[in-house]
DNA sequence: GTCCAAGACATAGAAGCCCGAGGTATCACT
DNA sequence: AGTGATACCTCGGGCTTCTATGTCTTGGAC
């Protein structure tokens, strides 16, 4: 493939997948976006000024909580962590994320079934 | 169901359903509304003032076309049409769509298998 | 010893999209 | 006459996303 798809995320969808990465244990910022990017397989960038304001975002909305720690290789990070209303909101936002893209298939499935 | 849940677009998503739609004849945009929330079976909202933009902007990129004729009732209405260039982006957007949640699985599916 | 890449955080600015609210007009029915 | 559905349109606020830029530290290359 010459030229990697870059996909950009469609609104409010950060959101989802930073919520399921925390939701794995303890993690910094920077992990984060690493993470993205390997587990989809390059397919889903998350720029750092995407990123940060998004964490900042789901901080103030309490679904997540922060403290500074120490990371492996001795550097300080701030480790995000799962809030309960963020443990919801997970849930909420997976069962959103699911009834779209079921609704989405719908309309893209309908090419053969049309007929009129 | 007590609580509809209606689910609002994420950005750009609009568009690929646009496509479909009108792929599979020309139809006005009123039309439009009705079909994305029959099809999908009242997930999908398109309010007027997101869909005639999105209808602008696709017809400024050249993605549509549109004429005035009669509708079945007798009433002047603007029929879009999926232009050549239409065609190719609606399979472009298509398969990021299915980049995009394919690799959004992968991630909500990590749960089990993290281990660490 | 110095330089550069990578780790790790952050903000600002521009661009873009979504939606609620409001506006116009025609037609059918009551 | 009035209501509701059909059918179009625009404005404005609000929210996200991304590019670009900046800071600081660590570790390896030269």
């Amino acid at each position: 493939m010459p030229t990697p798809p870059k996909s950009d995320l469609p609104q409010g969808t950060l959101d989802l997948l930073i919520l399921k990465i925390v939701a794995l244990g303890p993690v910094h910022g920077y992990a984060i976006a690493q993470r993205l990017e390997q587990v989809s397989r390059g397919v889903v960038h998350a720029p750092e000024g995407s990123l940060y304001p998004a964490l900042h975002r789901l901080e103030n909305r309490a679904l997540l909580a922060a403290d500074w720690k120490q990371t492996d290789t001795g550097r300080e990070a701030k480790f995000y962590r799962l809030t309960r209303k963020g443990r919801a909101a997970l849930a909420s936002e997976e069962a959103s994320w699911n009834r779209l893209i079921e609704a989405v298939g719908l309309i893209l499935q309908i090419a053969e079934g049309d007929a009129k």
